[in-house]
DNA sequence: TCGTTAAATTAGGTATACCTAATATTAATA
DNA sequence: TATTAATATTAGGTATACCTAATTTAACGA
């Protein structure tokens, strides 16, 4: 008899190969079995027994020496591990104090362990929000993913300004810098300069004017807002 | 690197065994290898062989033949996964509106999977609770668990009135059975009659008589109230 | 088109944690 | 004390998910 609120019992490591081969997916399909080994840190060997596996159990479609792509049912499980994820991070923070560079390791784990009905509850309580605390889309129960234009802000032209929809990095380190910059999403900032050739960019966060590397710039997802006013 | 927030990587299945161990402990010591086949629904030879590994590791003490007792060490990370089932019980009992009865499987995986650092969070969210709610005391951080003075329902004389302070069964349909009467901990009742014999005890419940199994009754723990008063 | 290289797979092996069947030890009874 | 029954352990085997080393396939440039 399966529990209340379980789902289709998938091993850990099944879990993160699809979440892995999902977002690879979003850059190159179909996925070469090396990106998913170098994405988990573990061997092309280990891989290619997996994806046998997985496809073998209906969750991908494997051609052999090309790579694999996701069945509806891996991505149905792929998604949902992304809600659970994103649900947990942003319940971490909005309810229990966690910051923002700090709740991915933790949704990382808890997100194999907690049940349906608890993300459910967790959702309802947050008032079923559409996004984690570093803008990412939080998959709903049936599987739609809002999809929000945005430009990085090394594509923004100068004397713009702009609203931070997104940050992507889970990396501690560069979090905590751009907190300490005010570069969280719903920030407003107004985009002094960029220099050519992936130079430095340089903005304007209320009356503070901060030098961001183009590699960091690059991380922070943007919308022009319709007027050009600074904050 | 260890992980912010990080416990001791001990597996699932080893923290699962130390629980065990330590439970039964409580009640006869020491421990015999097949009470925790039986405890973890698993072979005997499976026990005896994760025995073996765990006093290897220093997590207990195995005579062999005899049978075992924690370490200190084992000892500690016994309670700590105790207080770590029962902060994630009460969290979901009190935050996010789990009833009583189903909250025991979902903080069973979720023990195995939360940081030290999230617990205290939940904690300290709950006030640094003492019991969690079937009465059950929650082990302090320092590893310090209440003590408290109790009978069960069956040992208790007529004509008494009493405090529910625990419920010791992890049965939903008990649980579900108890909380219609009202035998929840913290309720009071007065106990109108005992049959002899592991007979049925019959108890008064705001207005209304009921009428216990011995075997429920049991599984009911009081303390006896200052006044005789009915409520 | 042939050979070289990069990518992927197969072959074979490890660790964990379980199982059943067989054996050993202990404890209770005749 | 010898036998028996209960309890525990050892022996040997399975499944999962990883590894390294060896081999195969595909793709690309000479």
């Amino acid at each position: 008899m399966p529990q209340v609120g379980a789902r289709p019992a998938l091993s850990r490591s099944v879990e993160d190969y699809l979440k892995a081969i999902y977002r690879l997916a979003l850059q190159a399909s179909p996925v070469a079995t090396s990106d998913i080994a170098q994405a988990l840190d573990l061997s092309a060997p280990s891989v290619s027994g997996m994806v046998k596996r997985l496809s073998e159990q209906g969750l991908l479609e494997h051609v052999p020496y090309k790579g694999v792509e996701l069945t509806d049912r891996g991505r149905r499980a792929a998604l949902g591990m992304l809600r659970r994820h994103r649900i947990l991070e942003t319940y971490l923070v909005e309810k229990l104090g966690f910051t923002w560079d700090s709740v991915h390791p933790e949704a990382e784990r808890l997100e194999h362990a907690a049940s349906e009905s608890l993300i459910e509850r967790m959702a309802l309580t947050l008032g079923n929000p559409a996004f984690d605390p570093h803008g990412d889309p939080i998959p709903q129960a049936d599987g739609s993913v809002a999809e929000v234009e945005s430009m990085p802000l090394t594509e923004i032209p100068p004397n713009s300004t702009v609203e931070i929809l997104r940050v992507v990095t889970s990396e501690p380190k560069r979090l905590r810098y751009l907190a300490e910059f005010g570069l969280t999403p719903g920030s407003i900032l107004y985009l002094v300069d960029r220099q050519p050739f992936h130079g430095p960019v340089t903005v304007r966060v209320g009356r503070k004017d901060r030098v961001l590397g183009h590699e960091m710039a690059a991380l922070v997802l943007c919308r022009p807002t319709d007027g050009d006013q600074i904050a």
